[in-house]
DNA sequence: TTATTTATTGTTATGATTACAAAGATATAG
DNA sequence: CTATATCTTTGTAATCATAACAATAAATAA
Protein backbone atom coordinates (compact mmCIF):
# COMPACT_ATOMS: atom_id res chain seq x y z
CA UNK A 1 0.00 0.00 0.00
CA UNK A 2 0.89 3.15 -0.86
CA UNK A 3 2.72 5.06 1.90
CA UNK A 4 1.90 8.68 3.37
CA UNK A 5 4.96 10.21 2.93
CA UNK A 6 5.04 9.03 -0.80
CA UNK A 7 1.64 10.32 -1.74
CA UNK A 8 2.65 13.53 0.12
CA UNK A 9 5.66 13.75 -2.54
CA UNK A 10 3.18 13.29 -4.75
CA UNK A 11 1.55 16.49 -4.24
CA UNK A 12 4.73 18.55 -3.75
CA UNK A 13 4.43 18.43 -0.14
CA UNK A 14 7.00 17.96 2.26
CA UNK A 15 6.21 14.63 4.53
CA UNK A 16 6.90 16.34 8.34
CA UNK A 17 5.93 14.13 10.98
CA UNK A 18 2.16 15.75 11.81
CA UNK A 19 2.06 15.88 8.17
CA UNK A 20 2.62 12.18 7.71
CA UNK A 21 0.39 11.56 10.64
CA UNK A 22 -2.75 13.37 9.44
CA UNK A 23 -2.25 11.51 5.71
CA UNK A 24 -1.82 8.49 7.63
CA UNK A 25 -5.01 8.56 9.26
CA UNK A 26 -7.06 10.12 6.29
CA UNK A 27 -5.82 6.96 4.30
CA UNK A 28 -6.48 4.38 7.49
CA UNK A 29 -10.30 6.11 8.33
CA UNK A 30 -12.09 7.08 5.18
CA UNK A 31 -14.92 7.91 7.50
CA UNK A 32 -15.03 12.00 6.01
CA UNK A 33 -13.66 13.05 9.61
CA UNK A 34 -13.40 16.56 10.53
CA UNK A 35 -10.90 18.78 11.99
CA UNK A 36 -11.88 17.42 15.57
CA UNK A 37 -11.55 13.87 14.82
CA UNK A 38 -8.39 14.30 13.56
CA UNK A 39 -7.54 16.23 16.34
CA UNK A 40 -8.98 13.65 18.92
CA UNK A 41 -7.43 10.76 16.85
CA UNK A 42 -3.98 11.65 16.64
CA UNK A 43 -2.96 13.67 20.36
CA UNK A 44 -2.88 10.34 22.25
CA UNK A 45 -0.37 9.74 20.78
CA UNK A 46 1.44 12.53 19.55
CA UNK A 47 0.85 14.93 22.59
CA UNK A 48 2.33 18.06 21.57
CA UNK A 49 -0.40 18.20 18.47
CA UNK A 50 -1.71 21.41 18.29
CA UNK A 51 -5.13 21.79 16.54
CA UNK A 52 -3.86 24.67 14.71
CA UNK A 53 -1.55 22.76 13.25
CA UNK A 54 -3.87 20.06 11.64
CA UNK A 55 -6.18 23.20 10.47
CA UNK A 56 -2.39 24.30 8.70
CA UNK A 57 -2.17 20.62 7.54
CA UNK A 58 -5.75 20.06 5.99
CA UNK A 59 -5.84 23.83 4.33
CA UNK A 60 -2.51 22.91 2.75
CA UNK A 61 -3.64 19.10 1.57
CA UNK A 62 -6.38 20.62 -0.02
CA UNK A 63 -4.45 23.43 -1.66
CA UNK A 64 -2.13 21.14 -3.00
CA UNK A 65 -5.12 18.51 -4.34
CA UNK A 66 -4.12 16.19 -2.31
CA UNK A 67 -7.75 15.74 -0.79
CA UNK A 68 -11.08 17.16 -1.19
CA UNK A 69 -12.75 19.14 1.26
CA UNK A 70 -16.70 18.65 1.89
CA UNK A 71 -19.15 21.09 2.70
CA UNK A 72 -22.08 18.24 2.99
CA UNK A 73 -21.70 18.68 6.80
CA UNK A 74 -22.78 22.21 7.69
CA UNK A 75 -21.16 21.82 10.76
CA UNK A 76 -17.61 21.46 10.21
CA UNK A 77 -15.57 20.77 7.12
CA UNK A 78 -15.00 17.41 6.78
CA UNK A 79 -11.89 15.99 4.43
CA UNK A 80 -11.71 12.95 2.41
CA UNK A 81 -8.41 11.61 0.48
CA UNK A 82 -10.53 9.98 -2.40
CA UNK A 83 -10.49 12.84 -4.62
CA UNK A 84 -12.09 10.79 -7.45
CA UNK A 85 -15.01 12.18 -8.35
CA UNK A 86 -17.98 10.61 -6.15
CA UNK A 87 -20.99 11.36 -4.15
CA UNK A 88 -22.15 11.80 -0.58
CA UNK A 89 -25.27 10.57 1.37
CA UNK A 90 -25.25 12.09 5.08
CA UNK A 91 -27.66 10.90 7.33
CA UNK A 92 -30.20 13.48 9.27
CA UNK A 93 -29.60 11.01 12.10
CA UNK A 94 -26.50 9.76 13.30
CA UNK A 95 -24.44 12.24 10.88
CA UNK A 96 -21.91 9.73 8.91
CA UNK A 97 -21.35 10.24 5.94
CA UNK A 98 -21.46 7.55 3.38
CA UNK A 99 -19.88 7.57 0.03
CA UNK A 100 -22.06 7.31 -3.45
CA UNK A 101 -19.85 5.34 -5.85
CA UNK A 102 -22.90 4.37 -8.24
CA UNK A 103 -23.66 7.89 -9.96
CA UNK A 104 -23.64 8.12 -13.63
CA UNK A 105 -20.39 10.23 -14.71
CA UNK A 106 -22.45 12.86 -16.47
CA UNK A 107 -23.22 13.68 -13.04
CA UNK A 108 -19.74 15.37 -12.87
CA UNK A 109 -19.82 16.51 -16.67
CA UNK A 110 -20.19 20.75 -16.00
CA UNK A 111 -23.00 22.14 -17.38
CA UNK A 112 -23.59 24.18 -20.52
CA UNK A 113 -23.46 27.34 -18.57
CA UNK A 114 -20.42 29.11 -19.46
CA UNK A 115 -19.73 32.20 -17.26
CA UNK A 116 -18.30 30.35 -14.98
CA UNK A 117 -14.94 28.95 -14.49
CA UNK A 118 -15.77 25.74 -12.86
CA UNK A 119 -13.33 23.87 -10.50
CA UNK A 120 -15.06 21.08 -8.78
CA UNK A 121 -18.61 19.67 -8.15
CA UNK A 122 -20.19 18.36 -4.93
CA UNK A 123 -22.92 16.34 -5.56
CA UNK A 124 -24.74 15.33 -1.80
CA UNK A 125 -27.55 13.33 -0.96
CA UNK A 126 -29.38 13.56 2.83
CA UNK A 127 -31.63 11.26 4.42
CA UNK A 128 -32.19 8.35 6.89
CA UNK A 129 -29.17 5.26 6.57
CA UNK A 130 -30.28 1.80 6.89
CA UNK A 131 -29.50 1.50 10.47
CA UNK A 132 -31.40 4.08 11.76
CA UNK A 133 -34.44 3.58 9.48
CA UNK A 134 -35.08 0.92 12.36
CA UNK A 135 -35.64 3.93 15.31
CA UNK B 1 -47.50 38.23 -7.69
CA UNK B 2 -47.99 35.69 -4.61
CA UNK B 3 -47.61 37.38 -1.10
CA UNK B 4 -45.76 36.00 1.60
CA UNK B 5 -48.66 35.37 3.93
CA UNK B 6 -50.48 33.71 1.21
CA UNK B 7 -47.21 31.18 0.54
CA UNK B 8 -46.75 30.81 4.41
CA UNK B 9 -50.04 29.85 4.60
CA UNK B 10 -49.69 26.88 2.06
CA UNK B 11 -47.09 25.39 4.28
CA UNK B 12 -49.18 25.97 7.11
CA UNK B 13 -47.05 28.84 8.95
CA UNK B 14 -48.84 30.95 10.72
CA UNK B 15 -48.25 34.62 9.47
CA UNK B 16 -46.52 36.77 12.06
CA UNK B 17 -45.04 40.12 11.16
CA UNK B 18 -41.53 38.83 11.13
CA UNK B 19 -42.31 35.51 9.61
CA UNK B 20 -44.08 37.40 6.59
CA UNK B 21 -41.37 40.64 6.35
CA UNK B 22 -38.33 37.05 6.40
CA UNK B 23 -40.46 35.68 3.60
CA UNK B 24 -41.17 39.01 1.56
CA UNK B 25 -37.15 39.32 1.52
CA UNK B 26 -36.42 36.17 0.39
CA UNK B 27 -38.95 36.42 -2.52
CA UNK B 28 -37.77 39.43 -3.51
CA UNK B 29 -33.96 38.87 -3.08
CA UNK B 30 -33.58 35.74 -4.56
CA UNK B 31 -29.84 35.71 -3.67
CA UNK B 32 -29.38 32.84 -1.28
CA UNK B 33 -29.08 35.15 1.77
CA UNK B 34 -27.49 34.15 5.11
CA UNK B 35 -29.52 34.61 8.00
CA UNK B 36 -27.38 37.78 8.78
CA UNK B 37 -28.02 39.37 5.55
CA UNK B 38 -31.60 38.99 6.15
CA UNK B 39 -31.17 40.36 9.64
CA UNK B 40 -29.30 43.81 8.33
CA UNK B 41 -31.87 44.26 5.76
CA UNK B 42 -34.79 43.94 8.05
CA UNK B 43 -33.28 45.61 11.02
CA UNK B 44 -33.69 48.99 9.64
CA UNK B 45 -37.79 49.29 9.21
CA UNK B 46 -38.21 46.37 12.08
CA UNK B 47 -35.91 47.93 15.20
CA UNK B 48 -36.78 45.71 17.47
CA UNK B 49 -36.32 42.10 15.74
CA UNK B 50 -34.20 40.10 17.15
CA UNK B 51 -31.63 37.39 15.36
CA UNK B 52 -33.01 34.67 17.13
CA UNK B 53 -35.99 34.78 15.43
CA UNK B 54 -34.32 35.30 11.81
CA UNK B 55 -33.15 31.85 13.07
CA UNK B 56 -36.12 30.53 14.72
CA UNK B 57 -37.97 31.65 11.82
CA UNK B 58 -35.87 29.97 8.89
CA UNK B 59 -35.46 26.35 10.85
CA UNK B 60 -39.35 26.76 11.04
CA UNK B 61 -39.85 27.56 6.85
CA UNK B 62 -36.84 24.75 6.18
CA UNK B 63 -39.35 22.49 9.05
CA UNK B 64 -42.11 23.30 6.95
CA UNK B 65 -40.58 22.89 3.32
CA UNK B 66 -41.15 26.21 2.46
CA UNK B 67 -37.30 27.13 1.78
CA UNK B 68 -34.64 24.84 1.53
CA UNK B 69 -31.37 25.56 3.44
CA UNK B 70 -27.60 25.41 1.09
CA UNK B 71 -24.96 23.76 2.69
CA UNK B 72 -22.62 25.07 0.08
CA UNK B 73 -21.51 27.75 2.12
CA UNK B 74 -19.03 26.45 4.64
CA UNK B 75 -19.33 29.52 6.63
CA UNK B 76 -22.61 29.57 6.88
CA UNK B 77 -26.03 28.84 6.16
CA UNK B 78 -28.09 30.33 3.32
CA UNK B 79 -31.81 29.91 2.29
CA UNK B 80 -33.46 29.43 -1.15
CA UNK B 81 -37.34 30.36 -1.22
CA UNK B 82 -36.97 28.12 -5.07
CA UNK B 83 -37.21 24.99 -3.69
CA UNK B 84 -37.39 23.25 -7.31
CA UNK B 85 -34.47 20.90 -7.88
CA UNK B 86 -31.98 23.48 -9.31
CA UNK B 87 -27.70 23.53 -8.90
CA UNK B 88 -26.05 26.32 -7.51
CA UNK B 89 -22.67 27.65 -8.06
CA UNK B 90 -20.44 29.77 -5.67
CA UNK B 91 -17.71 32.21 -6.41
CA UNK B 92 -14.46 31.72 -4.73
CA UNK B 93 -13.70 35.07 -5.51
CA UNK B 94 -16.80 37.12 -4.43
CA UNK B 95 -18.79 34.50 -2.59
CA UNK B 96 -21.56 35.30 -4.79
CA UNK B 97 -23.77 32.22 -4.95
CA UNK B 98 -25.91 32.06 -8.33
CA UNK B 99 -28.66 29.15 -9.48
CA UNK B 100 -27.70 26.57 -12.11
CA UNK B 101 -30.80 26.06 -14.04
CA UNK B 102 -29.43 23.96 -17.06
CA UNK B 103 -29.24 20.53 -15.51
CA UNK B 104 -30.31 17.62 -16.57
CA UNK B 105 -33.17 16.37 -14.80
CA UNK B 106 -31.49 12.97 -13.90
CA UNK B 107 -28.76 14.62 -11.85
CA UNK B 108 -31.53 14.82 -9.06
CA UNK B 109 -33.00 11.55 -10.00
CA UNK B 110 -31.76 9.07 -6.57
CA UNK B 111 -28.88 6.20 -7.53
CA UNK B 112 -29.84 2.95 -7.17
CA UNK B 113 -28.23 2.19 -4.06
CA UNK B 114 -31.56 1.49 -1.85
CA UNK B 115 -29.35 1.30 1.72
CA UNK B 116 -30.49 4.70 1.95
CA UNK B 117 -33.81 6.77 2.63
CA UNK B 118 -33.03 9.87 0.40
CA UNK B 119 -34.82 13.17 0.78
CA UNK B 120 -32.93 15.69 -1.09
CA UNK B 121 -29.97 16.42 -3.12
CA UNK B 122 -27.69 19.38 -3.83
CA UNK B 123 -25.67 19.60 -6.56
CA UNK B 124 -22.81 22.53 -5.73
CA UNK B 125 -20.46 23.74 -8.04
CA UNK B 126 -17.35 25.81 -6.87
CA UNK B 127 -15.33 27.76 -9.24
CA UNK B 128 -14.78 31.83 -10.28
CA UNK B 129 -17.79 33.98 -11.69
CA UNK B 130 -17.59 35.92 -14.60
CA UNK B 131 -17.00 39.09 -13.82
CA UNK B 132 -14.16 37.84 -11.32
CA UNK B 133 -12.50 36.49 -13.89
CA UNK B 134 -10.79 40.03 -15.17
CA UNK B 135 -9.23 39.99 -11.71
C1' DT C 1 28.29 28.11 11.92
C1' DT C 2 25.07 31.61 10.88
C1' DA C 3 21.27 33.36 8.38
C1' DT C 4 17.02 32.42 6.24
C1' DT C 5 13.03 29.96 5.42
C1' DT C 6 9.52 26.71 6.84
C1' DA C 7 6.69 24.31 10.27
C1' DT C 8 4.51 23.99 14.63
C1' DT C 9 2.61 25.72 18.64
C1' DG C 10 -0.26 28.40 21.95
C1' DT C 11 -3.08 32.21 22.72
C1' DT C 12 -6.54 35.04 21.57
C1' DA C 13 -10.24 36.92 18.69
C1' DT C 14 -14.12 36.39 15.84
C1' DG C 15 -18.33 34.91 14.32
C1' DA C 16 -22.14 31.51 13.72
C1' DT C 17 -25.28 28.91 16.02
C1' DT C 18 -27.81 27.10 19.99
C1' DA C 19 -30.01 26.97 24.64
C1' DC C 20 -32.92 28.82 27.60
C1' DA C 21 -35.80 31.61 30.21
C1' DA C 22 -38.57 35.81 30.30
C1' DA C 23 -41.84 38.76 28.17
C1' DG C 24 -45.34 39.75 24.91
C1' DA C 25 -49.12 38.64 21.82
C1' DT C 26 -52.84 35.85 20.34
C1' DA C 27 -56.45 32.52 20.58
C1' DT C 28 -59.96 30.19 23.05
C1' DA C 29 -63.04 28.54 26.82
C1' DG C 30 -66.12 29.91 30.18
C1' DC D 1 -65.72 40.26 28.26
C1' DT D 2 -62.10 37.92 31.11
C1' DA D 3 -59.15 34.26 32.42
C1' DT D 4 -56.22 30.79 30.80
C1' DA D 5 -53.54 28.37 27.70
C1' DT D 6 -50.69 28.52 23.76
C1' DC D 7 -47.78 30.62 20.46
C1' DT D 8 -44.27 33.97 19.27
C1' DT D 9 -40.61 37.01 20.01
C1' DT D 10 -36.91 38.74 22.56
C1' DG D 11 -32.46 39.04 25.10
C1' DT D 12 -28.72 36.98 27.23
C1' DA D 13 -25.37 33.75 27.68
C1' DA D 14 -23.04 29.56 26.29
C1' DT D 15 -20.87 26.78 22.92
C1' DC D 16 -18.19 25.67 19.25
C1' DA D 17 -15.65 26.05 14.77
C1' DT D 18 -12.42 28.65 12.63
C1' DA D 19 -9.06 32.48 11.82
C1' DA D 20 -5.32 35.67 13.13
C1' DC D 21 -1.18 36.26 14.94
C1' DA D 22 3.00 36.16 17.19
C1' DA D 23 6.44 33.16 19.35
C1' DT D 24 9.12 29.00 19.25
C1' DA D 25 11.31 25.22 16.94
C1' DA D 26 13.12 22.80 13.11
C1' DA D 27 15.10 22.46 8.67
C1' DT D 28 17.72 24.31 4.98
C1' DA D 29 20.95 27.32 2.59
C1' DA D 30 24.91 30.24 2.46
MN1 LIG E 1 -15.89 10.08 0.00
MN1 LIG F 1 -31.23 28.82 -5.88
ZN1 LIG G 1 -27.75 6.98 10.36
ZN1 LIG H 1 -17.16 36.21 -8.30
Amino acid sequence: MLQSHQYLRQFSIKPSVQRSAVMNFLMKNRIHPTIDEIYMALVPTMPTLSKTTVYNTLDLFVEKGAVQALVIDGRNARYDVNISAHGHFMCKSCGKIHDVFDLDASMFKLPETTDFKIDSVDVSYFGVCKSCQGN
